[in-house]
This record gives structure tokens, C-alpha cells and sequence, in this order.
DNA sequence: ATAGCGATTGCACACAAGTGCATTTTTTCG
DNA sequence: CGAAAAAATGCACTTGTGTGCAATCGCTAT
């Protein structure tokens, strides 16, 4: 009773030895297509289920690959980026992976050492959803014959497998949305944080309107959130001459305009004012704001994502693009027909 | 320049050669402690930058702990589960782990299935954020040496860590706050999902208000979401004798109830109806909603997660009960004095 | 100069698996 | 029944680490 051994791992030797055979067969009874007899797969399995054993995956990923995905991101309680995280790790669980989540801030460095986590841990992918990583780095994943998928983040580095939604198309888009609605003085609200994606939507969307001759006047808040899209309403309507209709990059800080426009300035949404999102989350669907705006296609590009870990050879690096789907909901007025 | 060998992982080996040093050297160098003089140190260093060299956990978390933990949850989008996952993975990796994420559903079926896959990949402990593991499944982890931390679950499950917010606690002060604020006819709203945490905020709130001789009308909607308390608003108020005082289980319930009363049947919140959540999540905080709930204490949760990892011996069953944090805010009218 | 001593270093093993190859065992077929 | 083919099995090596142990190196003190 007294000799308490501390507890550990049951090994295929321990089973081979219950099971009277050589650990070999206990390693080919776990493998598929493996030449074991039916009675000895059996006994094996009986010692395997008796003692609690499990293959151990680290030890099968010293010699081929792991199959771990590394998944690098910032801002995960993000509606849009908690959905991209659990679309992910849904999709590359049910094709075998296994994913890492590396919860970093959006700075290089960090960025960086979350990037050497990946190698440490012998990942055969890292998804790069915040961020971005410096060249220098992404190579020597390469050379370490990892893969580098980078999702909706600058496409100038190569070698990477790039990924992201067709910003220029929403920027369009929006543009047409607010002006079919007649709206007349545009806006544009951003936040700080100068993503590729947000300043592809943002420029586009101003060129857009410069097109038709119509100026925009571009506010940009705090960080991309909630509270920056109140922010940036305060400061819109504080000035002289308010916009009627707005595109915000983010759908979070279109919630926060919307309910400082209406609850602080009294604006009837759509009558007075026509709001535009992006992301297309749960919360822009709510009864309390309907708002239009672009789905990003998650699942598509998620079974892009793992595509391309199927198929390393793929990666070649030209970027991948998707289209945003617009959702029309109740935030913009309807054209007139 | 044909002899294109496909890229792969470069080893302790091959950095030893390039330094002109053992492999031992290799290891000693990145192994805190370790005797290694300062000129080899340098030799190896300088080796291992120019080939890229990152140490193997894999191959290192075979001899020792691998320093991985899982993270068994489901419904990730969720507001709430998301800020879970997220606080976990930012103290786990301070605190030198790293998470593997395994996304499941809660039946049981699927649950035991991530158990067993953390077990495979050797990781030091599990944490269970949603569905109930079998017990036998839990002692499987245990005898490998593999912590269990169940997270808001049933406590019934004997070896593993329990931890969770007290739901009681919700429950009494949600009536009472409902009361105070003068409301006569008591509604709560749940579920399907028939959670422990669920059921007993609903039961001890049903019992709160029978010990003051006041009924409280019971709805239950489909699974734990704002389209459910969407649906539980419009069979409420469909009936003839509706509530003006709310208790939703989960904010996301509530939130959807909110529009719903507010919105189709004309309500105003806190006049009359008052409506109180649970959780705090982010929206709960929108001007649209100010919604008073009670906030999961989510940073001392993960201390304490993190706090059992490193001194396991605590670990022992009994259930660790954190307080939930009361925020009070206008959809519940203040109490008269 | 040489013994003594502490700091380095390398060898060899352990960890837990998969697999090529040679060796048995079983099955099949003449 | 016996030979040939097929299937099953075990040995030994591989993967990349960390580390105990013994050997070596460099330095100091006698």
C-alpha cells in the first residue's frame, strides 16, 4: 500500500509486456495498414485498454510530421476574430490537425517570438491571423519546411500563402450602397490601427466616391472596437456639418456609431443617416442595429486554409483572394426604383 | 544547384557540427543551468542562429513535461467562452505553457474523444470549459499524471479541479435586486442546455422568490443564444398575465429578450420591464442594452487555473468558488430608500 | 614541477514512437 | 505430405532531446 509511485504515461512497452508480445506490435497495432495478426491486435488492444494507453503524438512527430497548426492572433475576444479562431480549429480538427493558439499583442516582437514558438513546437503550419511577422522570420519557417498562412494581412511578403477578403470590392460597394440611398455627405470612420485590410477599404471607398465627385471626410478613432466607434460619433456630430451617410471599416465601431447617433443626437437610422459595416457579426444581425454590411466567408476560407495544408505545393504564394458577400439589412434605405 | 533537398527541421546535430562542438554542448547551451563555458557557448549560439536552429519541445516533452494544456470548449463564438479562451491562453503562456484548443461539441461522446486526444499529444493537464467528461474517463487522466481542471461543470466528478462562479450567490441577488426594484410578477428565462451552472441559478432564484412567497413563471427556449431569448420574449409577452421583472441565465438570453420586448411589444426598459443577465459580457455594456449582470470574475479564474498547474498537489477535488461581480446598470430600475 | 581541484566536455543512455529487413510462422496449393 | 508463397513477428535503427558519469582541461598552490 505504501509504494506510491508518482504517477505517468503508460508506453507501448508496458502494453507489449501485458500483452506477452514486442512493443513493434504494439506500434503496428496502432497503425493503419500495419501487418498484425487479428489475435494479437486483440490482445494488445485488451493491455492497451486495461493500462489507459495512448499513443503518444509527440513521439510519432520526432520522425514525420506533427500535425500541429499553430494559430497566432490578437484580439481573440473580437466577435469576428472568436469566430475565425473556432471556424478554424472546427475545420483543421475534422481533417486530423491539432491547433496551438498563440494569444500575442499585434506588435512585431511579439508577433515574432510567437513565430519561433511555432518552430519550437515542430508545427507543420502557422496561421497568422494578427500581426505581421517580419520577412526574415517567415523565411526561416520556410527553410524549416513549415508553412506560412497569412489571412487578411499585407500580401507584399513572399513565400507565404496569402489569404484575405476582397476589401477594394466592399469599399466599392459601400460606396454604391450610401449613394443609391442618396446620401450626400459621406463618411468615413476608421480606428489607429492602419491594417492593410482597413486602409485598403478606406481607400478605396474615399477614391471611390472622389470618382463621382463626392468628398469624404474621414475620422479615425482609438484602437478597432466598440468604444472607438462612440468615440469617433461623438466627433462626427460635434462638428458643423454631419454626414448622412457613413461607412464604418469594422462592424464593432459601426455598432458604437449607431447607438451614439441615436441615443446622443437623436438620429433616425435610416431616415437621417445610413450606416455601413464590415465582418458581418452576430451582433450587426440584433434587432437593435441591422446593419448592412460584408460577410466575411469564414468557412470558404477556412477550407482554403486547409487546402493549401493539404496540398503544400499549392502555397505558392500568389494571394488568394475571396469575395466579401454583402448583407443588406436595415441600416441603409433601400434604392429607388 | 540541383541538389534540392526537401526542407526540414534542423537539429541540435547539426549545429553541434557546424560549432565544431558535441551535440551535449548544443543541448547544455539552451538548457538553463547548464555547464557550458562562454567561448563554446558563443560558438554554438552563433551556429545555431545562422542555421535557424529552435529547440524541439516535441522531442523535449518526452523525457519531462511537455508543458502543453488543452482547452476542451465548446461554443467558442460565444461571447463569453471566447474572453474565457482568451484570458486562459494570455496567463497559460505567461506562465511558460502553451494551449492547444480542441473545439468540440458537449455531448459526451465528443468530450470523451478530446479527453483521450489529450492524452495523446501528453499534455500536462486539461481544462474543461464546456460538456461533462465521463468519470471513468477523468481517472484515465489522473493515473497518467494528467491534472483535470473542470471549469463552471458539475461538481459531482471526484480527482479533478473544480472551480466556478457561485451561482447561488446570482441567483439570491438577482431576486433580490428585482425585487427592490418593486417588480410583482416574476419571470426567469433558461435554456435547453441544462447546465449545472444553469440549473442552479434558475433553482435557487425560483427559490429565493418562493421563500417570499412570490411565483415565478418559468420559459424555456432552445439552446443558450440571443435568437432564444428572442423566441422566450415573444412566448412570454404572447400570454396574458406578462412579467415586469426578468431573470435571464445568460446575457446573450437577455439581450435577445430586450429587443424583443422592447421592439415588438413595445416595452420600455426599466420602466416596465426590468431585466437582469448574467455573465457581463461586452454587449451587456452597449448603450443599447445597459444590461445588469453579473460579471464572471474571469482573471482571478484563470489565476487560479494557473495557480493549480504549478502547485498540483492543491489539486485536490475540493471546489474552488469565485465570487461573481454584481454590475449594476439601467435595465433595472434603482431601489427606492 | 606536480598534485589538487573545479569547471568543461563528450559518451552513452533514456524517452516513445515508426519501420526496413531478416526471421519465423502460417497458409496455400500441388 | 511437402514445398512455395504469404503473413506475422522481432531486432535494431531512426527521430531530437536532456543528463549521469567519467574523462579531460586549465589553473592554482605547494
Amino acid at each position: 500500500m505504501s509504494d506510491l509511485k508518482p504517477p505517468s504515461f503508460v508506453s507501448a512497452q508496458m502494453v507489449a509486456d501485458r500483452a506477452g508480445v514486442s512493443r513493434s506490435a504494439v506500434s503496428r497495432t496502432f497503425t493503419d495498414g500495419a501487418s498484425v495478426s487479428e489475435a494479437t491486435r486483440r490482445k494488445v488492444l485488451e493491455a492497451a485498454d486495461a493500462l489507459g494507453y495512448h499513443v503518444n503524438h509527440l513521439a510519432r512527430g520526432l520522425r514525420e510530421r506533427s500535425n500541429i497548426v499553430c494559430l497566432v492572433v490578437a484580439d481573440m475576444t473580437t466577435p469576428i476574430r472568436a469566430r475565425m479562431v473556432d471556424v478554424l480549429t472546427r475545420k483543421l480538427q475534422a481533417s486530423g490537425k491539432i491547433t496551438m493558439v498563440i494569444n500575442t499583442e499585434t506588435d512585431t516582437e511579439s508577433v515574432s517570438a510567437a513565430l519561433r514558438q511555432t518552430l519550437n513546437y515542430r508545427a507543420d503550419a502557422t496561421v497568422v491571423l494578427s500581426g505581421t511577422p517580419p520577412a526574415s522570420l517567415i523565411e526561416t519557417c520556410l527553410a524549416n519546411g513549415q508553412q506560412v498562412i497569412l489571412i487578411n494581412r499585407d500580401e507584399r511578403l513572399q513565400g507565404s500563402s496569402n489569404l484575405g477578403v476582397d476589401n477594394a470590392m466592399a469599399g466599392r460597394e459601400a460606396l454604391f450602397l450610401l449613394r443609391r440611398a442618396g446620401c450626400e455627405r459621406l463618411g468615413l470612420i476608421t480606428s489607429n490601427a492602419h491594417t492593410a485590410s482597413l486602409v485598403e477599404r478606406e481607400k478605396v471607398f474615399v477614391a471611390a466616391a472622389a470618382a463621382e465627385g463626392v468628398q469624404v471626410v474621414v475620422t479615425e478613432a482609438g484602437p478597432t472596437s466598440y468604444e472607438s466607434g462612440q468615440e469617433a460619433a461623438r466627433r462626427v456630430f460635434g462638428r458643423s456639418e454631419a454626414p448622412d451617410g457613413v461607412f464604418c471599416v469594422t462592424d464593432l465601431l459601426a455598432l458604437g456609431f449607431m447607438d451614439v447617433a441615436r441615443q446622443d443626437f437623436g438620429l433616425k437610422i435610416p431616415d437621417d443617416l445610413c450606416v455601413v459595416g464590415f465582418d458581418d457579426i452576430e451582433q450587426a444581425g440584433w434587432a437593435s442595429y441591422q446593419l448592412t454590411t460584408f460577410r466575411q466567408p469564414l468557412n470558404p476560407m477556412a477550407d482554403e486554409v486547409v487546402d493549401l495544408l493539404l496540398q503544400p505545393q499549392r502555397a505558392v504564394s500568389e494571394r488568394r483572394m475571396i469575395e466579401p458577400i454583402p448583407v443588406w439589412r436595415r441600416s441603409v434605405r433601400p434604392g429607388k426604383h
